[in-house]
DNA sequence: GGAATAACCTGGATGC
DNA sequence: TGCATCCAGGTTATTC
């Protein structure tokens, strides 16, 4: 599932193709791939074409792409196309005029002043995904909007994202204050964007097997030490799941290029219930986390009854 | 206001 | 072979 390395993945392989290009024209061939665009596919291809993609930017799961302004008007309200890939989504670049691509949902046909012309495909098979036109708002802390950006600058849809933790405006102070306040799991903390963004349930089941750290533990009992081992160990897992191209379990998640990563074979925890846990050769378990589950070593992340 | 839960959605895997 | 069921899970709206 696209998490923060497979969206990264994803952003810098569109960036060198989309900064300055131009595009020619939208294709909206399902309209659910647009429910975060509340105007509709007529208002979103028309406000997109013609228009010039000015960068490719990314905080924690969402990616945009600011564009120049449609006229001097329009140069007080800049724009973006925002895109979360959800659990399946895809943006892949293939030639002008490359045959449909299984599940294809949005496609821009673009113009380089360099490469020459492309098409931006979103593909995404299970819906979960969408695009949309969107205003960019100034960043509270006068700091680039994210990864990639130029400008201080976040869509309004993402504003009420946090940072992701390999952003160097990352908060440390202010994620270990919010531990401290939740009395919920940790690993919900883990995944509550507005807390730390980028992180799923792959890497957050990773993190909390490195920092030895129970799923369940209350976010609040955590001593500071433990806190900071966790942050250090979330970015450990994020930056070398970055390295290898992210995870693919199966065609679900690819680059732009349609590639798998290779992050799966280095998992110690996610998805392997009943194997030797890397560390102690207890086997890992699996237990149901709200919809989803969480994949841990009972031995060596033992449930935190009170604070150390 | 914080926390918990349901809903959205498709296709592969599994069982009968 | 065909059908039914389960499962994967990020985000958001709703409910408590």
């Amino acid at each position: 599932m696209p998490e923060l390395p497979e969206v990264e993945v994803v952003r810098a392989g569109l960036e060198p193709a989309v900064r300055g290009a131009t595009v020619l024209g939208v294709e909206v061939l399902d309209e659910r791939a647009l429910t975060r665009h509340a105007l509709g596919a007529v208002d979103f291809e028309r406000r997109l074409t013609g228009r010039r993609i000015r960068a490719a930017a990314r905080r924690g799961k969402f990616l945009w792409l600011p564009l120049d302004p449609r006229d001097v008007t329009d140069a007080d309200a800049p724009e973006a196309v925002v895109g979360h890939l959800g659990m399946s989504g895809q943006l892949l670049l293939r030639d002008s005029g490359a045959p449909r691509e299984r599940h294809e949902r949005i496609r821009l046909s673009i113009a380089h002043p360099d490469h020459g012309d492309l098409a931006v495909v979103f593909a995404d098979q299970r819906t979960f995904g969408s695009l949309a036109l969107d205003v960019l708002e100034p960043t509270p802390d006068g700091r680039a909007g994210g990864r990639g950006a130029d400008e201080p600058l976040v869509p309004g849809q993402v504003a009420h994202i946090a940072r992701d933790p390999l952003d160097p405006a990352f908060d440390d102070r202010a994620f270990r204050a919010a531990l401290r306040r939740k009395r919920v799991d940790v690993k919900r903390v883990l995944l509550d964007q507005t807390v730390v963004s980028g992180v799923g349930n792959i890497y957050a089941d990773e993190a909390l097997w490195a920092a030895r750290i129970h799923p369940e533990t209350t976010a609040s009992l955590l001593a500071t030490r433990t806190v900071h081992r966790l942050l250090a160990e979330v970015r450990t897992v994020l930056t070398k799941a970055l390295a290898e191209g992210g995870t693919s379990f199966d065609a679900q998640y690819v680059n732009v290029n349609g590639q798998a990563g290779y992050f799966a074979h280095s998992l110690n925890a996610y998805g392997r219930t009943g194997a030797p846990c890397p560390r102690c050769g207890t086997p890992l378990v699996r237990v149901s986390f709200t919809n989803r589950s969480s994949h841990f070593c009972p031995r060596c992340q033992k449930q935190q009854r009170s604070l150390s």
